[in-house]
DNA sequence: TTCAGGATGTACT
DNA sequence: GTACATCCTGAAC
């Protein structure tokens, strides 16, 4: 598991290296596992794209005040959550959004929550739609509200470097290094200045 | 393969 | 009442 100092320094570098991680998520009896391939930052403090922008504090945003690594998931748009890591120390409003995932580990679970059906029976469009957005990420790795504020640490919802870490079978795959793109965010047209930011890292 | 449009509930003004 | 860090469907090409 990464320690919780990963998540303690400057927010944009930590969207960075989160990318190319493994997300691990446990529940009841069941591991899923999946690499991080797409992230982006969020920092309260001048970013208006941010939900705790000029640090507005209220019910929903208090959780970005947690320590880092904690957990913020939020609804949004009505039917969708979420996932976020907070980062910077306590007190400081930032975030990393997971916006995208490669399946590692129970894949069959995995297109289960997504799409009801396991992985060999999916369509190629669902193949190249998998978890390929936030909203995706969270309905695939079983995550919801109950999970917001959820403390790092916690073997419900974690990272770690290598799968290895986590008990489970390596993905050779993975080995090699990463080629990492950087961009504008997605879906904040709303945020002025900040739409320009190139805070989006993905694979 | 791309596009437009609708679903849907919560937070905030 | 308005906006929202989105996803899916269906139709056209």
């Amino acid at each position: 598991m990464l320690p919780q100092a990963f998540f303690s320094g400057d927010t944009v570098e930590t969207a960075r290296a989160l990318v190319g991680k493994y997300l691990v998520r446990r529940y009841g009896r069941i591991t899923l596992a999946a690499r991080i391939t797409e992230t982006e930052a969020y920092v309260g403090r001048m970013d208006k794209a941010c939900h705790a922008y000029g640090y507005r504090k209220t019910e929903r945003t208090k959780t970005l005040y947690a320590p880092p690594g904690t957990a913020y998931v939020y609804l949004i748009y009505g039917m969708h959550c979420c996932l976020n890591f907070v980062t910077e120390g306590e007190g400081e409003p930032a975030a990393v959004l997971v916006r995208g995932l490669a399946p590692r580990y129970n894949q069959d679970i995995i297109a289960e929550n997504r799409f009801h059906c396991k992985c060999g029976e999916m369509t190629a469009y669902q193949k190249k739609n998998f978890l390929n957005g936030p909203g995706k990420v969270c309905a695939g790795m079983n995550i919801d509200r109950a999970l917001n504020g959820l403390p790092y640490g916690s073997q419900e919802l974690f990272v770690c470097g290598r799968l290895e870490e986590a008990g489970l079978p390596p993905c050779p795959d993975d080995d090699g290094p990463l080629d990492l793109k950087v961009g504008k965010r997605i879906g904040i047209d709303y945020a002025e200045e900040a739409v320009d930011f190139p805070w989006r890292f993905y694979l």
